[in-house]
DNA sequence: AACTACATTATAATAATTCTAAACTATTGA
DNA sequence: TCAATAGTTTAGAATTATTATAATGTAGTT
């Protein structure tokens, strides 16, 4: 678990100041075991209760995009209404469970790697992204 | 190509009534050899430009969601930004060019199956999508 | 300490979508 | 055929999510 000073480095190495609200956000996000899901409104809710401190909304979609655009996260959009950030920024797939609205990472194991066969001309590939939706099996109940 | 009677029965067998607006977004959507793909924005100047008519912005989004709700529509999602409807709704995966913001079909043949090899324990799959995100490649040119 | 560039903030502005309630229209059945 | 009714369309208001603005504040540099 990274400790606050490694949140400056972290930051400094990204070309972002380390302001308070930056490193806050930091504890927020990073400082856990495990990676997580979230939008920007769970987000501004997680820094009022766990910081105990006012955040203006702006500065957390600014201090968001820049993390996004540094790798810090990535987002995940699931449909125009649900947009999720990720902290984990690795190359993963995802559940996305249509009755709780919950997103899971999915295991590296438990889906094969995708092949594409053919890409499109003159085009290199950024990135590969897939989605699976899931709802409850009610087949045995009925 | 579907005429405009085949519109009338599409429409009541989803149990939708065949109203003139409604008629005129099929004729816009599913007279055409090729499917596409849509935001909404496109298809109101699409409408006012091929049918010469009038329509609510509040009838698109209804008709566009009906349409969805019934299965004639299909919607990608890139971003929170970015959220197109396909009129393709078969199971496909797509490209994205980052650069033209350009949705497009992968046909089959390019891509293998995707095979999920451990599905979350009670839960039922609804769909796998695949998007692959593209940029030009500009190696050669360096 | 003082300067400069960048950040934060509250608020206003914009954009996308949904709601509302009145007017309209397709369907049903007398 | 015509009235009843249930669903539909509409303009505009309301809502929500996001971004812009401009004043104030702060970090990094000299």
């Amino acid at each position: 678990m990274p400790k606050k000073c490694n949140f400056i480095e972290k930051l400094r190495e990204a070309g972002l100041r380390p302001t308070k609200q930056r490193l806050n956000m930091c504890e927020v996000l990073f400082n856990r075991e495990k990676t997580f899901h979230f939008t920007i409104n769970d987000l501004v809710k997680m820094i009022s209760e766990k910081m105990n401190q006012k955040i203006s909304l702006a500065t957390v979609y600014n201090t968001v995009h820049a993390f996004e655009k540094k790798g810090y996260l990535k987002e995940i959009s699931i449909d125009s209404h649900k947009s999720y950030f990720d902290t984990n920024t690795s190359v993963h797939h995802h559940f996305f469970d249509e009755e709780t609205n919950e997103l899971i990472d999915c295991d590296e194991n438990d889906i094969d790697p995708v092949n594409i066969k053919k890409n499109i001309t003159g085009k290199k590939i950024n990135s590969v992204e897939v989605l699976i939706k899931v709802a409850s099996d009610n087949q045995n109940q009925k």
